[in-house]
DNA sequence: CATGCCGGGTA
DNA sequence: TACCCGGCATG
């Protein structure tokens, strides 16, 4: 898997290459390969290069994707009609939003490179999903490809008919593909999306990359690196944090422990349908599990402060979650997942310590205490500047209850699960402080035991003499 | 130890 | 839902 075969010029973001794409091994390449993804060295070379198009054929078919001047630099285009009288091809340029006419000669079917006197390779592996040079495509793809260069180039939308819960992430990562990039690039979105990453270390297929790019922080090197490597590379964790992979794929989120495990499920079982053909993108799977963290549990009684998710799955965005995960998520939760990863305010650990200690009776300066139910639902979000160690102290820490753990494991403060959302406070439990009020036990005293609230029979909280 | 009260059980 | 109680934290 590691890039033994890499190309040695190539710019490090175009290093999208992968050697065991078996179909991507067609001697028929032996012409120079374009740049696709529009790296360092790529599209600026002027003339028109070695792949001029008559040498491949004298026709070219509306809606094909070639390569022609524009105001001295080499840009993309779609043909539109190849007039054989004349000789002459109507040209598309979707990333100027020009039509131009050119003659037949002046347009070719490869982006140019430098001229390789020697042919640095023969094959550059890309996954198939990622639409590689021209030169490398069959003619069948190649309509798949141009209608994806068109789509990508005119409305920044998908490339890849995909399945629909691919559909919002490439989708977003088209949007993040700016229209400049395309033209610089000479190429698809799809390359210039990667641009983000520029590590010089074999890029991912491109379906995944992309999947990270939105469910993950740009600098999450590592987790880059467990994808492009596909091994379940013994990452840094922090203490008692176990990973386990969910499925991202609608309607399932299997979980299995092991990358292996999950991208099998995934093979198997969602991308069993699609062809053997259509799976040469080396590890698609990975796109599509999210990788999750399990705490473990710890001693109920734990510090002040530290809040503690008794059992959290928070879903990683470091795998597509993305969630991303999270969901991926997505994120996550990461994310999960969800990724889409909601990370909205109250699964950050900053709010979740809010909501513990912000509860009126914990605050007695503040408010007067309202009645418990009130207490408990509506001084969640309200700040307090009165908070001292004394009154954090005051939280006491019982067992905790499975809503707890429901909450606390979506409010974890790694990585927010994508589908945390309004959690119900009134689990929370808090237990209140001792009030100074006089109760009815002390009013009446125990041998009056039936004029008390029947709160104070029940061992409840005294609703007669609130605090 | 008395008190307050949460969580859970029972009818 | 009403009632009861074990158990825990606090003062």
């Amino acid at each position: 898997m590691l890039p033994k075969s890499r190309l040695g010029k190539r710019s490090p973001l175009g290093a999208l290459v992968c050697t065991s794409c078996p179909s991507m091994e067609s001697p028929l390449e032996t012409g120079s390969h374009g740049d696709p993804e529009g790296g360092v060295g790529g599209p600026t070379m002027g003339s028109p290069g070695p792949q001029h198009l008559s040498r491949f054929n004298n026709k070219l078919l509306p809606g094909q994707k070639v390569y022609v001047l524009c105001g001295g630099r080499e840009c993309t285009g779609v043909v539109e009609q190849h007039n054989h009288v004349d000789n002459e091809v109507a040209v598309l340029l979707p990333v100027l939003g020009q039509h131009v006419l050119r003659k037949l000669e002046d347009v070719w079917t490869c982006p140019t490179v430098p001229p390789p006197p020697h042919q640095m390779s023969s094959c550059i592996d890309v996954p198939r999903r990622s639409y590689c040079s021209p030169c490398y495509r069959s003619a069948e793809s190649m309509d798949e490809m141009m209608a994806a260069l068109v789509l990508t180039s005119l409305s920044c939308s998908p490339l890849v008919p995909s399945p629909p819960q691919r559909d919002t992430v490439t989708g977003s990562a088209s949007m993040e593909c700016g229209g400049g990039e395309l033209s610089d690039s000479g190429s698809s979105g799809y390359w210039s999306c990667d641009h983000g990453y520029g590590s010089p270390a074999p890029s991912p297929p491109i379906t995944e990359t992309e999947g990270h790019s939105l469910a993950m922080p740009p600098d999450e090197g590592l987790d880059m690196e467990q994808v492009l490597f596909d091994e379940p590379a013994p990452r840094k964790r922090r203490n008692s944090v176990k990973v386990a992979y969910r499925c991202l794929w609608p309607n399932c989120g299997k979980i299995l422990k092991s990358v292996v495990g999950i991208k099998r499920h995934i093979r198997t079982l969602h991308l069993g349908q699609v062809s053997e053909h259509e799976r040469c993108s080396c590890s698609e799977e990975d796109f599509y599990y999210t990788e999750i963290h399990q705490r473990e549990p710890r001693p109920l009684t734990r510090p002040l402060g530290v809040p503690t998710p008794s059992t959290p799955w928070s879903a990683s965005p470091s795998s597509p979650s993305p969630t991303g995960v999270g969901p991926g998520a997505g994120g996550d939760s990461p994310t999960e997942v969800s990724p889409q990863l909601s990370q909205s305010a109250p699964s950050t650990p900053d709010f979740f310590w809010q909501v513990h200690s912000e509860h009126s009776y914990q605050v007695p300066v503040q408010v007067e205490a309202p009645p418990v139910s009130v207490s408990y639902s509506c001084h969640c979000t309200t700040p307090t500047s009165t908070l001292h160690p004394r009154q954090g102290a005051s939280f006491r820490v019982r067992s905790v209850s499975v809503g707890e753990q429901w909450l606390q494991q979506h409010s974890a403060p790694i990585r927010p699960h994508p589908v945390s959302t309004s959690p119900q406070r009134s689990h929370w439990s808090t237990r209140r402080i001792r009030g100074e009020a006089k109760k009815c036990r002390k009013v009446y005293g125990i041998e009056h035991r039936d004029q008390w609230c029947t709160a104070c029979r029940w061992k409840k909280a005294c609703q007669r003499f609130l605090d």
